[in-house]
DNA sequence: CTTTTGGTTCTGGAAAAACCGAACCAAATT
DNA sequence: AATTTGGTTCGGTTTTTCCAGAACCAAAAG
């Protein structure tokens, strides 16, 4: 029945701006989060583009702005089929879980930042604090040494499977 | 030797930027960043209201807006000295330390939201895919709870030092 | 070789974010 | 009680971000 089917698009666009809002704090801009969200939930996965932009009510400069991003970023690839010009975008997820990878490693960064702040730092002057700084650079190593021992793990699992 | 110094502040400013920019990529307006960024290298590490200006070069405003936001996520906080009015803002490690973990912990609201997509999803007419986004989701959930276990496991080691 | 299709790139404008300066305020000082 | 000090809050300006529309382009179709 029409009703049901018309609660179901409803449901699916009001999850979809809400994961949108969700890769928007994560760094997107506001419609390739959206973009994100909606190839993440989309029946069947792989749409095209004409499709992602009547779903979001969105210029075409926008839509290819965001698929190129979310493509170079390399959470979003794209198939073709035989006889057909059109390129049909979806999840790729491989890809996606290598960014998250790379985004939970970003920890280390800032450990490295912290490392030469203690250095420049003068010893002497204030060795509670610098204590208490080391304990934070420690902390962070102590963390990405961590999840990097964990994602080590879960892919030697996941090979062998 | 003044050149030597000079050097000093220079690189101080230098690493202030650079850091700044970290911070900021993490959500902060840039001044906010640079404050943080300031308060972590400056010594002493407590600083008043003035000399953070001064270092920053910009308006009250702005430093007051920044120092309010970093102290109500608790990355910041004052002392102060008898017969002197003036607060003198610090890095809080404790404060810094919480809004790490909670930080690291938002890596699971996007499972949640990820299931909820899962729970919608048409489960017959696509089923590798869901496979994979349940490989996703277990990876998160997984991460999640081996960071929490890793933060459960460094605070008993803490507490008995 | 002209037209259509499936996009991409290049403006421009609207909206939002970040910052500044001025007005303001409470507590301390004169 | 008037002034100074140490900030905070309010309004406006600049800067940046985001998006739309049009021009554009290459490949395929007619």
């Amino acid at each position: 029945m029409a009703m049901v089917e018309e609660d179901k698009l409803e449901r699916i666009q009001q999850k979809v701006e809400q994961m949108g809002v969700f890769f928007e704090r994560s760094g997107f801009t506001p419609m390739t989060g959206r973009v994100f969200a909606y190839l993440l939930i989309s029946d069947p996965l792989h749409q095209d583009f004409f499709a992602i932009q009547e779903f979001l009510k969105a210029s075409k400069s926008t839509v290819s702005n965001a698929l190129s991003v979310l493509t170079t970023e390399g959470l979003v690839d794209y198939i073709t089929f035989n006889g057909d010009r059109r390129r049909y975008f979806r999840i790729n997820t491989a890809g996606w879980l290598n960014s998250l990878k790379t985004k939970v490693r970003r920890v280390t960064v800032l450990g490295d930042l912290l490392q030469e702040v203690l250095k420049e730092r003068n010893q002497e002057s204030c060795p509670a604090f610098n204590n208490e700084l080391k304990k934070i650079v420690f902390f962070q190593n102590y963390l990405s040494k961590g999840i990097e021992q964990l994602i080590v793990e879960w892919e030697s699992r996941q090979a062998n499977t």
